[in-house]
DNA sequence: TAGATTGTTAATCGATTAACAATC
DNA sequence: TAGATTGTTAATCGATTAACAATC
């Protein structure tokens, strides 16, 4: 009963992967994708790690988690191992996504063609300033905040992108969970606090200099 | 002899810190500035930890790595860390950076306020369009990327921030490198080499929601 | 002083790597 | 077939946690 069952899971249908292997599962759909559009039709695990800088047990190691998608002798095929890639991560398919903010960012995160490649559609943006509500920003219509759970509702929204100031993030994210939304990728530079079962990812771009200063001034052999 | 130096460096002078430190140390820092904001004198393991989702043994042991900055009884003094972390971080001086693609993102980032409050200046951005060379985009002057190596040397430049096409990325790093910059902030979707002495941090927008996607797909108790 | 909280050690837990039989 | 490369096991390495003496 429990070996008809992917590995993915232990018996209580946990994930029991470890917790870099995602991070990793994303280059190397990114890594394979660019080999793909340079005309490559296979690869492997030798040739990821050095492109990526992780070893070649490691590459095997972390898709051998999620299935068998090699080919002893040949290696990966690229456009299977996108394929495969996708589905583990959700991305075969196409998420509606609602961005909140329309500040400089927000309207940089609207414009980014990055999204849409690879299967998110901003569909909705939110702000609370009458100057903005009403219009289209890159084609895409700007509502009220008040009206976020209708048209989440209407289009099928799972994720939202938040773009708003940091005092106001809090605020947001409670209406945000209210709705039931799924999972959070937050621009604001604080931490939220959400329950168990909505997922949050942060990104802060000043810690990202921050971290980039840190090993510049401890120039060091690990990072 | 090897006593009197900080238990930072082993005999190699390379640090002993373990990697996922550094990622934490970052919001150590700003959960506490975000606490001084709110009034607050002092602090603690068992909070910090709290709002950030670790132990507090890990935050007593992360901080440790680096001095002792508590107060047996009393706690983290929250002036006193922040200062002492900005320390380790290397962001008690401000850091002048370059901007290099003035698009979408770049201008986004020229906007972005959060870099100037952590102690890092936009103080130059480049192109290679006729278009925006010679204007200023929020104060900063834009020039053309021949003029690099000159303003890098002129403003004592150490970091790069790039967001130029995918295509043009590992063009624009060669350069860069040449120049003798220390770290690069890549928000290019790609992956780029650079020669070992030179620090890269990537970040990849389609890839958080990437994550994000996953984390909700495989709902799980991990991340 | 009594209570609170640190810094640090040793034990535990988790992730990575090396090696190799199985496979194409 | 011989050569290449996977998937997987066991050994190694690294990070986290629990516990507690030292300190304020």
């Amino acid at each position: 009963m429990s070996d008809s069952k992917s590995k993915l899971f232990n018996d209580q249908g946990e994930l029991v992967v470890p917790k870099p292997v995602v991070g990793r599962l994303s280059l190397y759909l990114r890594e394979v994708q660019h080999l793909i559009r340079g005309g490559r039709e296979t690869t492997n695990s030798n040739e990821l790690g050095r492109l990526l800088g992780v070893t070649d047990a490691q590459v095997r190691k972390d898709l051998a988690y999620f299935g068998q998608f090699g080919h002893p002798g040949v290696g990966y095929r690229c456009q299977e191992l996108v394929a495969a890639i996708k589905i583990i991560m959700g991305t075969n398919t196409s998420w509606n996504v609602a961005l909140i903010g329309i500040g400089n960012l927000g309207r940089a995160l609207l414009r980014y063609k990055g999204f849409h490649e690879q299967g998110f559609q901003i569909v909705a943006a939110f702000d609370v300033d009458d100057g903005v509500i009403g219009t289209k920003v890159e084609g895409v219509d700007v509502y009220h905040i008040q009206h976020l759970a209708k048209i989440v509702m209407q289009q099928s929204i799972r994720l939202v992108t938040i773009a708003v100031p940091s005092h106001a993030a809090q605020t947001v994210v409670d209406q945000i969970v209210e709705i039931g939304i799924e999972g959070i990728l937050n621009f604001a530079p604080v931490t939220i606090s959400v329950p168990s079962q909505v997922r949050v990812i942060g990104v802060d771009l000043a810690m990202e200099l921050e971290q980039l200063a840190f090993t510049v001034v401890n120039r060091d052999s690990n990072s």
